[in-house]
DNA sequence: AGGCTATATTCGTATGTACGAATATAGCCT
DNA sequence: AGGCTATATTCGTACATACGAATATAGCCT
């Protein structure tokens, strides 16, 4: 079994990576992106970007059953793109990376402008 | 700071965005995602970051074989992610958006961090 | 035309996942 | 303890998709 990245406190990234193959990497990063290949979880990121949200204001928010939307949260959770807080019996949920939102925008804008020049209008008409 | 697109002559992306339901925009951005969701469509995006690449070349750099390679290329292409020229019987892609790449870096930011920080460890070793 | 190369598509199967329904856990309160 | 609220998990099913194998298309060349 390889432990063996366990705790190194000196270790940049590159170093992280190597240990890692290239394949593995892109897994890995396919993993996150299929963490956001879903509408209700980019609208739970959506409502996260701006601070933390209880499970309640986001199934009020989105407006799907709470299990459902629990559901989701556990993807995002095991995806590590979120964490909790509990406060009595609410939970309070936050983005891990905050960065996520910037790379949602980005993928919203290619969208936007596909829109815009019609090559998505197709799609959309026929769906 | 965004140009607007050029050939469209009146609408502006809120408007084109405001046509279209919430709940659209955010299947359809999903639908960009799914499309990143995959570490053979990664790796070719990442083929594609400094400009055009045949089939062929992919094909060598990636190490599948023709058809699986030509598969992720099509769900590209039909997401619009990359755009296609002809000379003669090569084919040579292209990146429809070249900013997808800052979408990837992020992503692939995300997990490196969380791989330093130990957070994905767990994952790794048990897959 | 026929053959060769480059690329694309179809089909079958195995695997993943979103949803609804039902149930379970956990903390607070009286 | 029992009940109430907030959140999580399990299960079954329907649907999507990645892959390999086989086949198809398209352009060049002699």
């Amino acid at each position: 079994m390889k432990q063996s990245i366990t705790n190194s406190p000196v270790e940049n990234q590159a170093e992280i990576a190597d240990k890692i193959s290239a394949s593995e990497i892109y897994r890995l990063q396919a993993e996150i992106c299929r963490t956001l290949s879903d509408p209700v979880r980019l609208q739970i990121i959506d409502n996260l970007k701006d601070g933390e949200c209880t499970v309640s204001e986001l199934v009020d928010n989105i407006g799907l059953r709470q299990a459902n939307v629990s559901q989701h949260l556990a993807v995002l959770r095991q995806a590590g793109l979120v964490l909790t807080r509990r406060q009595a019996t609410t939970i309070y949920y936050r983005l891990s990376y905050p960065q996520i939102v910037e790379a949602c925008q980005i993928t919203r804008q290619i969208l936007i402008d596909q829109l815009s020049q019609g090559s998505r209008l197709v799609a959309i008409n026929t769906l």
